[in-house]
DNA sequence: ATGACATTCAGCGAATGA
């Protein structure tokens, strides 16, 4: 089972990009972030014409995540659980064959003061909380997409983040190990635990060509799936084709 | 210290992002 996260930077934009993505990696799923578009607004036929269908919450201008997927899924949540009424598009959930995949754009946190940062980390919280209690429930699962944490010094390049930055607070890296201390697998980590990997450059100041990028796109993975992970791929090449968006791709194959 | 770049909605600039 392969599956893909991918923050599009706005899916209208880059719906021939995704499409020859998927033509080409085939993955069963793709979580997309930021798609910056309602329902009704998603470009769905290219991604049809390819065999993928798609669950899609949307919001005008702003924010948005979808799936698509090969197979029918099941849509279990079309928001966070206890993060339903914030009006903000950034989570979906589906049930895939054996699996419970939550999708999520956690919010950024460097915007609306020190109430932005405190719902960043509230969202956290809450993210926590409803693994918990999959796994009180002994679901299986993967929660993949846009984090925007650097968990560790060695997840962006120096220079790239001021030290009191929403990505990198020591408040914001410990929601992010609670998350793991749960007992998750950061899928990237598990299988390249020392290399510097990013998985997004800014638009600005050449971050691209000098390789000033961040590790903020993750896959975290409960036990029995951890014990399934066989290989991980960070897509870096779509960050060089044109009109790319500032996030690449991360593969996740898991063994059937 | 600042801006750089891209996207959306609007409308010839503002808001947001990480």
């Amino acid at each position: 089972m392969k599956l893909a996260t991918w923050n599009v930077n706005s899916v209208r934009i880059r719906a021939g990009l995704v499409a020859d993505f998927l033509a080409r990696e085939q993955p069963d799923l793709l979580l997309m972030q930021e798609i910056k578009c309602e329902d009704g607004q998603f470009p769905g036929e290219p991604f049809k014409d390819l065999g993928y269908h798609a669950a899609i919450v949307g919001q005008k201008s702003y924010n948005g995540v979808a799936v698509l997927s090969r197979e029918p899924v099941e849509v279990r949540h079309r928001a966070l659980p206890d993060q339903e009424h914030d009006g903000h598009a950034r989570y979906i959930e589906v049930s895939f064959r054996d699996l419970t995949i939550g999708n999520l754009y956690l919010p950024n946190g460097n915007s609306g003061g020190d109430d932005g940062y405190r719902a960043k980390i509230s969202w956290m919280e809450n993210l926590r909380r409803h693994a918990a209690a999959m796994l009180d429930a002994e679901q299986d699962f993967i929660l993949a997409g846009d984090y925007n944490v650097c968990p560790t010094d060695a997840d962006f390049a120096k220079g790239a983040l001021g030290a009191d930055d929403a990505l990198v607070r020591p408040e914001t890296r410990a929601a992010f190990n609670a998350l793991i201390w749960l007992g998750l697998t950061d899928a990237v980590r598990a299988l390249h635990p020392n290399d510097p990997l990013y998985t997004f450059w800014d638009y600005q100041a050449g971050a691209w060509q000098r390789d000033r990028g961040l590790r903020i796109d993750h896959a975290l993975l409960s036990p029995r799936v951890a014990e399934r992970l066989v290989a991980v791929d960070i897509a870096r090449a779509e960050r060089d084709k044109p009109q790319p968006s500032d996030h690449v791709p991360v593969v996740v194959s898991i063994m059937d």
